[in-house]
RNA sequence: GGCCCGUUCGUCUAAGGGUUAGGACACCACCCUUUCACGGUGGUGAUACGAGUUCGAAUCUCGUACGGGCUACCA
């Protein structure tokens, strides 16, 4: 019997969550519901000076507007807590000094402004990055692996800063598999003694991942492609802490990218489209960048595209429901190269998502943004008939606004010139007729109105088609928006009779 | 620079040794509609390059090129 599933999500709280971070969590939490596992989300908050208020609630609004609910977390509860890395600082260090002990590690004093210093006198004018703290300079360094046993005893006494390093093997393959990518291996020389405990008491990301990953029992160990190279680190810190027979499975998932290579909070900016789930304003920065949701996308269509991003079925499918994506999906048919991000192609998602809803699934929604289009809405059953009519040719939630001004104002303005060339007195009189006939008819309905519509005009000896467009441009104001008759029906006998009298002078 | 990962239409992808290399988005044409869309039909368009293995390679191997990621007391 192979252990529960158990997966998490590790955000740190800097900002607004981008697709890729979405897409992360999507495949967690479909892997987790596929095999009736458990989805923490943990928060990584060991960088303090990185630390951004609001960005922890803001990951939590994003996950529910997805409707992607985590069985444990900081919100959720869970009986692995706490679920936030700084309350769990006390910890770590148990960790790493058990690795000291065993020969894995080392105490390390040099400050970091020695090691800038380094850096810099290193890295003579090249493209930087020729200095690592690895075997091959470790011992001329200040840490415990070089001074005396009683020096380090006193440094530590007297409270100096100190981290603790990794000590990386010097010739040594680590290899694992990857649930995508097969067999990855590292020459651990190559790798630099990474800081596992930080001055401040706090973990790096890499004593932090792999303590908790095995507090909580995590059975799989999914994140961005973005990790690959740190692998090794986590491998060994596995080894040395617990054992690798307990090691979660890893998946390292392709990265999305953005036209031109890695994909930026910039790109939105710059292209056109956005890049976080939802709205997100750095508070201290000030900057603002635009989400999905207020973009007017719904949940459905950005899971949905999504999670066609870097996986597929095997068949032509393309369009799936949270239920149906957590029913297929399959970890060995993620992608392992990358996707760049192809904003028409979500577009399209979201089209069909909205044909697909329902008016009353998609009631708020469009409320919601009609409201900020300034139009409000009293008559809940008369909006639903108005998106029932015109949800079709929405692709996002913000076109409703348009679509819809003129169900419930009449239009501000009236596309005269679309008219005028081809206005003739015959016309002028028919509408006349017809507005009088409207006016007593006792039936109203779209086929009734059309077919009364149809007779006037045969009396007139005018083809109706030619009279549609100057009723539509009547009602409407412009060229667009759904069946005229059904339109005028939806506007009711008062509204409709109103219309044509405002503009019918207008057309002279 | 070093290391790691990757490479099928413009984009997302299917095809895990034998197919006229399939689909979707976008684009173009036509049809439907005397609005704008939806929808329908058709079209343009791809295996990065070079070797090798094989009767046969998009598929396996190697090299080259290109793309991406990492190279912090950040995650």
């Amino acid at each position: 019997m192979s252990k529960r599933v158990r997966v998490r999500f590790a955000p740190s709280p800097t900002g607004g969550l981008h697709l890729g971070g979405v897409r992360t969590v999507l495949f967690n939490y479909l892997f987790a519901k596929k095999h009736q596992g458990d989805f923490i989300v943990r928060i990584e908050d060991t960088d303090q000076s990185r630390y951004v208020p609001g960005a922890e609630e803001y990951i939590f609004d994003t996950l529910r507007w997805c409707g992607l609910e985590p069985d444990e977390s900081v919100q959720h509860g869970g009986n692995y807590g706490p679920y936030r890395q700084s309350e769990r600082k006390a910890g770590y260090r148990q960790y790493a000094e058990q690795l000291v002990k065993q020969g894995h590690a080392y105490y390390a004093f040099d400050t970091p402004e020695e090691l800038d210093q380094v850096r810099k006198a290193t890295d003579k004018n090249g493209e930087g990055h020729s200095f690592q703290y690895d075997h091959t300079v470790r011992m001329k360094m200040r840490n415990s692996l070089n001074l005396l046993e009683s020096e380090v005893q006193q440094l530590l006494n007297a409270q100096t800063p100190h981290v603790i390093r990794i000590k990386m093997p010097e010739n040594e393959t680590v290899s694992f598999t990857d649930m995508i990518r097969g067999e990855v291996s590292f020459e651990t020389a190559l790798s630099d003694d990474k800081v596992l405990l930080k001055a401040d008491g706090m973990p790096t990301y890499h004593l932090a991942v792999v303590v908790d990953d095995h507090l909580m029992e995590i059975s799989h160990a999914f994140r961005g492609e973005e990790w690959l190279p740190s692998a090794p680190v986590h491998i060994l810190l596995w080894k040395y802490l617990f054992g690798l027979n307990s090691m979660p499975q890893w998946a390292h998932f392709p990265l999305i990218l953005g036209p031109q290579g890695k994909l930026s909070k910039r790109d939105g900016a710059k292209y056109g489209f956005p890049v976080f789930a939802m709205n997100w304003k750095d508070p201290k920065t000030g900057e603002f960048t635009e989400g999905f949701k207020e973009k007017g996308f719904i949940p459905e269509a950005f899971i949905n595209l999504l999670a066609l991003l870097g996986w597929n079925d095997g068949t032509e499918k393309e369009l799936y429901s949270l239920d149906e994506l957590a029913e297929e999906f399959t970890m060995e048919r993620v992608h392992s190269s990358g996707a760049k991000f192809d904003f028409e192609k979500a577009k399209w998602f979201n089209h069909e998502w909205i044909k697909m809803a329902s008016p009353d699934r998609l009631q708020e929604d469009v409320k919601r943004f009609l409201g900020e289009g300034g139009i409000s809405v009293t008559d809940d059953s008369y909006l639903a008939k108005v998106i029932g009519l015109v949800k079709e040719r929405c692709t996002l939630l913000s076109d409703f606004v348009q679509q819809t001004d003129f169900f419930f104002r009449a239009p501000a303005v009236i596309d005269q010139e679309a008219v005028k060339p081809k206005w003739s007195e015959a016309k002028k009189e028919f509408f006349q007729t017809y507005a009088a006939q409207l006016q007593t008819t006792g039936e109203w309905n779209a086929e009734h109105l059309e077919q009364l519509f149809k007779e006037t005009a045969a009396e007139k000896a005018i083809k109706p088609g030619e009279l549609q467009l100057p009723f539509r441009i009547m009602l409407v104001g412009g060229k667009f928006g759904p069946q005229v008759f059904q339109i005028a029906e939806l506007l009711g006998k008062d509204e409709t009779l109103a219309r044509i009298q405002h503009a019918l002078p207008l057309f002279e």
